[in-house]
DNA sequence: CAAGATTATGCCACTGAGTGGCATAAGCCT
DNA sequence: AGGCTTATGCCACTCAGTGGCATAATCTTG
């Protein structure tokens, strides 16, 4: 009713995540509808680490942010949605980075790889590493947002394939570059949830650089993985676990 | 209200897919459960098939097995999970190959390998690639059974990797062991759905025999996607995929 | 700066998935 | 056959998600 709706809650959060678009210097309108967003983000974050993702309903969400629910659906999709900002932001800007990167003449799951670790740079320093790991800590005891995390996954995955596709030439017959494409993608992300498995169990240090080591860390076991992983001889010498 | 509940519909569907019981031999009762849940599948697949999977409600599909929507939920465990069945099954038989799996000194990808290829071959040879491939084309064009077949997907992952680990011994320091073991099961997978995305668009010949081939090429493509997938000259010569 | 065009929001009613409780009927056991 | 177990049906309920429409805020133009 009162002309301030979501100005009360969430009041000096301003540092948005908009990939490009400078934060200020947009439409009056448009920041009221970040801002409005961020506070859903961060609420609803809040809400669900406290009493889980179906302990809180749209309706108490909406609530404390003091917006309708039809307002929350005209800004996320699902109920799922809002709490996987994070993730969607980081991928959102893999694409992006993805899209206007120049040629390379080396290995494409380098290339991907180092895409994706430029990505992770580009999150904003203030809050971002903290929602993601509330929103992957969410996603870990949340089944319904451990599938939505996982198509959205697939859906970017299809779309950095066309990119990929579309801007850099692939050697080899069509078909065979294709399959190439999709299976290098799919371990970019298969090394991606090893290293952000790994990143989220640790008690501490949850920084966007020690993301991004992890995730060179696990690029590098992709090979170890595929040509080296040999089933041991049975009782072999058991001196694997010395390594660490 | 009348006795005969499940039983006018799918009349003599018999086979089953259950991965280990003789059909018959059973106490009435579980038959019975079988059979309404089989009714529920085919039903189910028919009519999202024919008017799409929104286009059906729940109501609508019960109503045409004669079940109520309680028995529905007894059944399944969601509306996308009895679209999912065919797939659900294949997985179900895989862990199971790979639990009696006797131990092997090749590459655990290969076992993988040759554990789905097993397990494809166990399906029913009567219905189970008719109801697969209607599955999946659904699936296509469904978002919220993707993310669930994802979700499901990921489910039965963690579940090899635990039973690999459990029962075979991987050489090299554990942390590496479980980081390859992983990374395996994920190539695995991301080779099945290439090999299920090509079997699924053509036009026919949708056998099982098929879909095994379709994995072993696959399956065969995954050293090249990871080392030999370079990105070409822009227009050097396509000599790359000789390496194979 | 005022008036009109845009566009976001709130409110209301509605559909449909999914659940819990309880009575009943079917299959099971002795 | 009679009692026990278990599946089913029915009913009422919660909650996610949607469409329609009136209102109010922002933007644009003269």
């Amino acid at each position: 009713m009162t002309p301030e709706k979501a100005t009360a809650t969430a009041p000096e959060r301003g540092a948005g995540r908009a990939p490009e678009a400078p934060v200020a210097a947009l439409p009056l309108r448009e920041r009221k509808k970040l801002r409005t967003r961020q506070a859903l983000i961060d609420t609803a974050l809040e809400l669900f680490g406290e009493h889980g993702f179906d302990g809180v309903t749209l309706d108490r969400l909406c609530e404390a942010v003091e917006v309708s629910k039809r307002t929350f659906f005209r800004a996320f999709s699902s109920k799922e949605d809002v709490a996987m900002a994070p993730t969607q932001d980081l991928w959102a800007a893999f694409l992006d980075v993805l899209e206007s990167r120049p040629p390379d003449d080396g290995r494409l799951l380098a290339l991907l790889a180092g895409t994706l670790t430029e990505a992770i740079d580009r999150m904003p320093a203030d809050g971002w590493a903290e929602r993601a790991l509330a929103s992957r800590r969410l996603a870990a005891r949340t089944p319904s947002m451990d599938a939505h995390g996982l198509a959205f996954c697939e859906r970017t995955t299809r779309e950095a394939v066309s990119t990929v596709t579309r801007r850099f030439a692939l050697d080899g017959p069509a078909a065979v570059a294709a399959l190439h494409t999709r299976l290098a993608v799919d371990m970019l992300v298969a090394a991606f949830h090893q290293a952000m498995d790994g990143w989220v169990a640790q008690p501490s240090g949850h920084t966007r650089a020690d993301l991004a080591r992890r995730l060179r860390t696990a690029c590098a076991e992709l090979p170890g993985a595929l040509v080296g992983a040999r089933l041991g001889r049975a009782g072999g010498r058991p001196q694997g676990a010395a390594g660490r």
